[in-house]
DNA sequence: GAGCACTGC
């Protein structure tokens, strides 16, 4: 038989490749042999190499599934969970759920006959809550490690902490070359020998092993001199790979809705002026904000004689992937979120990229043929850039994760052994908030009952604080539905550009005098009432129907824990008539918000501007919110976000300046 | 007058 690197360059793989062709086929004995024997294997597998698929099979046949045990597989992101169950049961013969299963947050296709999980690490760490050393695990593969999300990080250095009493559990991580020997250093910890032979490096802990993948070439291209506008340089590129190279389709690497939007426009503008019989050009966006409807459009093949170009975020770097990508226009930049510690506030701004994510994005067209990918930065600058991206864990409000260490009952966080260690300065400003709010007394420690329930409700710690508060303000069946709507994250309404001022006066009808969270309790009402079967309910109204009907999951999850902590969620209207008076009720739920964003409060100025309270810094109302053109007196907020150089706060209502002495005295004391 | 991407029984 041909050799592998044969076969690839004479036949174009089907999507579905017989699994005995994938690359990973080879490998087989070695990477079981090596799981055998050493307790961590990190699998460095380039795109198409078959890790994800057929790893878990292998392992199932070696017998790693005998008396019970089931392999896990986590994947930083909810789809890939789902599709990579799907496929792995396919080739496995038999439906998801059965010997094949995934498990994500509202979703449970798992049954007693499930010998191979997938789940998200998130997924994962939640489950540890319950059982500490996630014994009913052989083997745990960390897939797409060196993405270092959040809860892969923290995965990490609970999974080292584990194998320190079960030494039979097998750890499988997969990640790039790049950070292949960082991780086996990591659980290697005081064994690891810089100086060591690779094949020593980990000693007995753990190897590394490379499989090849099934990439095409990708001609790599830079920019002579720097662009002073990537937008319009993208756009010519777009007319320059049109005009003088072969078919295939293009994809634009920008950085946001803004960017995205003018270039498309360019992109049309400029596509009039083509010769009436060149063929056409199809551009079409891609990013989160988009219905998931909008965004099928980049799958769908382009007419006949029409070359599609797609025009997105870093969505399509990892999350996304298009087939018949040829050329990749890449702007160098992406935006990301970091968080302030000494200010509080998160920024949202547009950072030069890595150069992993540059090889990334390059990748992306030589996924189906020899690609090419036109770089609109200098070799120079190239050159200049950081390896990787800074892992989440060093740039994020870390107070949920302290909340969920503490809850694993990993209580020493500075002493928590972390691949990379959190500043100082975030872990003191989480524990900052943290006491504040009650959760942790002097001593760092979780109270008792109100910080325990808090870490184990998934939500943000200001709003489990608000959910626990609560019972005491008569509203805790309302709070649960503003908890829900809130953790929806601005996805409540359907983007309509193209009609404004039908959005506004949709809105309008819902809106209440006291602001957003009011209005999202609102809307919330109206839709279990009169929208819940009736998706055309939700259009009419430019509600977003699915994102509702996730409150509603979210709201029936927060309410079952709630109950198992023995609280009651009375629903019946008639019930807290009887003990608050209706017309005090806005009141109730004001107060009790209050109780848990007490940090989060501005005045407004006679400009309409808001300032914090200490007075220094000046704060928009965002324009989805409902105080971007109301007059109010002071307020507390969810969310505060710089972005450009304005800083903006979201889901704001209105309150009594007493409300803060009354209920955060320690906080707000007079001085 | 506007926000990158993810996640949680």
């Amino acid at each position: 038989m041909a050799s592998d690197q044969d076969f690839s360059t004479s036949f174009i793989p089907a999507l579905y490749k017989p699994a005995a062709l994938l690359p990973i086929a080879r490998h087989k004995a070695s990477l079981l042999y090596l799981i055998e024997t050493y307790p961590v294997t990190i699998v460095v597998g380039q795109t198409g190499s078959g890790k994800t698929t057929q790893l878990p099979q292998y392992l199932d046949q070696a017998g790693w599934c005998e008396d019970g045990k089931v392999i896990a597989v986590t994947q930083p992101r909810r789809v890939a969970a789902t599709t990579v169950a799907t496929r792995v049961a396919e080739e496995m013969h038999c439906k998801v759920g059965e010997e094949v299963g995934y498990s994500i947050r509202f979703e449970d296709l798992t049954s007693a006959a499930t010998r191979v999980k997938f789940l998200t690490d998130g997924m994962l760490l939640r489950e540890a809550l319950v059982d500490p050393l996630l014994s009913r695990y052989s083997v745990i593969m960390v897939d797409e490690a060196h993405e270092r999300s959040l809860s892969t990080d923290v995965l990490l250095g609970v999974l080292k902490k584990i194998l320190k009493k079960r030494p039979e559990l097998r750890v499988i991580i997969s990640s790039a070359t790049l950070q292949a020997e960082e991780f086996l250093k990591f659980f290697a910890g005081e064994e690891y020998q810089p100086d060591a032979e690779p094949a020593d490096l980990g000693g007995k802990v753990g190897r590394i092993i490379s499989i090849e993948g099934r990439m095409y070439p990708v001609d790599t291209l830079f920019l002579e001199n720097p662009a002073e506008d990537y937008v319009e340089r993208a756009v010519k590129t777009v007319f320059d790979i049109h005009t003088q190279e072969a078919e295939g389709d293009v994809l634009i690497f920008l950085t946001g809705r803004e960017e995205i939007d003018r270039a498309i426009q360019l992109i049309s503008e400029r596509a009039a002026s083509l010769h009436p019989k060149s063929p056409s050009l199809l551009s079409l966006p891609l990013y989160a904000g988009l219905t998931t409807e909008q965004q099928m459009y980049v799958f769908e093949p382009a007419p006949e004689n029409t070359r599609k170009v797609i025009v997105s975020t870093n969505i399509a770097e990892a999350s996304v992937t298009i087939d018949g990508i040829v050329y990749v226009i890449d702007c160098g930049f992406a935006k990301l979120r970091a968080y302030n510690p000494s200010s509080g506030i998160e920024t949202l701004t547009a950072v030069p990229i890595s150069k992993a994510s540059a090889t990334q994005r390059a990748g992306r067209a030589g996924r189906t043929r020899p690609g090419k990918c036109f770089r609109l930065y200098t070799q120079q600058t190239y050159g200049q850039l950081p390896e990787a991206t800074v892992p989440e864990i060093q740039r994020a409000n870390l107070a949920p994760i302290v909340m969920q260490l503490k809850a694993l009952g990993i209580d020493n966080i500075v002493r928590f052994d972390f691949l990379t260690s959190p500043p100082a300065e975030l872990v003191i400003r989480a524990f900052e908030l943290l006491f504040s709010l009650g959760a942790v007394d002097d001593h760092a420690k979780l109270t008792k009952p109100l910080g325990m329930r808090m870490a184990e409700l998934a939500v943000d710690p200001m709003m489990a604080k608000v959910l626990l508060a609560a019972p005491a303000f008569k509203c805790l069946s309302e709070m649960l539905s503003i908890a829900a709507m809130v953790s929806l994250q601005g996805t409540v309404w359907v983007q309509h550009s193209d009609n404004k001022k039908a959005a506004e006066s949709h809105r309008r009808k819902f809106a209440v005098e006291e602001g957003d969270h009011l209005t999202y309790l609102n809307v919330y009402q109206a839709f279990v009432t009169k929208g819940k079967k009736d998706s055309k309910w939700c259009r009419d109204n430019l509600l977003n129907y699915r994102a509702l009907l996730r409150a509603v999951s979210v709201r029936g999850q927060l309410k079952r824990y709630l109950e198992r902590f023995g609280i009651q969620v009375d629903e019946t209207l008639s019930s807290h008539q009887q003990t608050v008076d209706p017309s005090r009720q806005p009141e109730q739920i004001q107060r009790c918000l209050t109780t848990g964003y007490f940090a989060h409060a501005a005045k407004m100025q006679p400009d309409g501007t808001f300032k914090t309270v200490s007075g220094g810094l000046t704060l928009h109302a965002h324009p989805s919110s409902l105080m971007f053109n109301r007059k109010a007196d002071w307020v507390i907020f969810h969310e505060i976000m710089q972005t450009g150089d304005k800083t903006y706060i979201r889901d704001i209502t209105k309150i009594e300046k007493g409300y803060l002495l009354e209920y955060a005295p320690e906080y707000y004391k007079v001085t």
